[in-house]
DNA sequence: GACAGAAACGAACGTTCGTGCTATTTTGTG
DNA sequence: CACAAAATAGCACGAACGTTCGTTTCTGTC
């Protein structure tokens, strides 16, 4: 059917943006009703329970991230481009998110809450630090890094540089924040290069 | 008088173990009460509102970590030696701390939250800040860092690697992330020597 | 040991929370 | 247009939330 799968759809987008603003956990049924002009007990319908609400938020935003970061960076050519591209890609995308990336707020959030919220995020966060990896594999074969080195440092020390960031320029709104970024990854490339 | 600090900081010590675990958003005035043994109305006199509550917890907590972060770190010798100190003293921090350093989560999780609660954590996040620039310019006074870094870059970088050990070891459980840090951390201290 | 002030309690407030039900409306199909 | 199914509304529930209030118990001082 149809109109379900819409409604659906309106609903988890403004969790979604709940979420970026205040967390995970302080989306509720009730103030989504509100946001969408619906009833509780018809919000509550979609998901069958709040954990089921926060999995399918989760869910819905890893779908958008997939489409506006890593497919676009998979489609720059490999190599330097291609990192430089996804890192670019996922601070454009923590930027549109008004209030923050949903998948660093809710690690911190659920780092030590076990369910299913967890099991999802852990699963989410392993793929991207994968997709780190891949890509700077892809690097090394194109040449634009040295054949020696370790592609899961490589994974850590992009996404530490990705989360200082974040911290930077959401909390302390540091002007600097992305001067400081680029030097950062300049100074990671040329360490790895 | 003397009774009434005390329970204080039963109940500040309560509050700092569930904001860890849970988020700062999480600690309840009820939940507090059933922990220590009181009644919740006991509790709220204490702090006459939540957000006072919250605020003084981070202040307990930013005790704790000046007294086992910070200041053990600026009795070592200036230079690298301080540096290591302070980034293992942070790592043992994190880890005495189950459930997460309420620092790091408490900047996801309110940086979009107007109020007190923001405002004291920006505060301490920007004395961190500070330190870590510090740390970095008597590293340079004593021969231990380039003359022409720029310290600010300097704990950005470090942070950031911090924040990545973070994210790796409280959510990922990945088992190599010491090695990782390490390796990050060594890079860091080869380009800025 | 009396007495003042601090500290803690217990009950209640209005809200909101997540979650069941049972109706009612809306939708897509024959 | 009819009709089954899907989608949404309405209402109620028990529990927890932060907060207020009046009362009671404890504590330190003279």
């Amino acid at each position: 059917m149809k109109k379900g799968e819409q409604t659906k759809q309106m609903i988890l987008e403004a969790g979604l943006s709940t979420a970026s603003h205040s967390g995970l956990e302080s989306v509720s049924i009730g103030s989504l009703a509100k946001a969408t002009g619906m009833s509780k007990s018809g919000v509550f319908a979609h998901f069958e329970s709040k954990e089921n609400l926060q999995v399918e938020i989760l869910k819905y935003a890893a779908d958008l991230f997939s489409g506006g970061v890593i497919v676009p960076a998979l489609k720059t050519e490999a190599g330097i481009p291609r990192i430089k591209a996804l890192v670019n890609n996922w601070i454009a995308w923590t930027e549109r998110m008004t209030g923050g990336c949903i998948f660093v707020s809710t690690s911190t959030e659920f780092s030590d809450r076990p369910g299913k919220v967890r099991k999802t995020l852990l699963g989410q966060q392993e793929d991207w630090v994968d997709c780190l990896r891949r890509i700077a594999q892809s690097a090394i074969e194109v040449g634009d890094l040295r054949k020696d080195i370790d592609c899961d440092q490589f994974a850590f020390d992009l996404y530490s540089l990705l989360l200082g960031f974040y911290l930077y320029y959401e909390l302390l709104h540091n002007s600097d924040t992305k001067k400081r970024q680029e030097a950062a990854l300049e100074r990671l490339l040329a360490d790895y290069q």
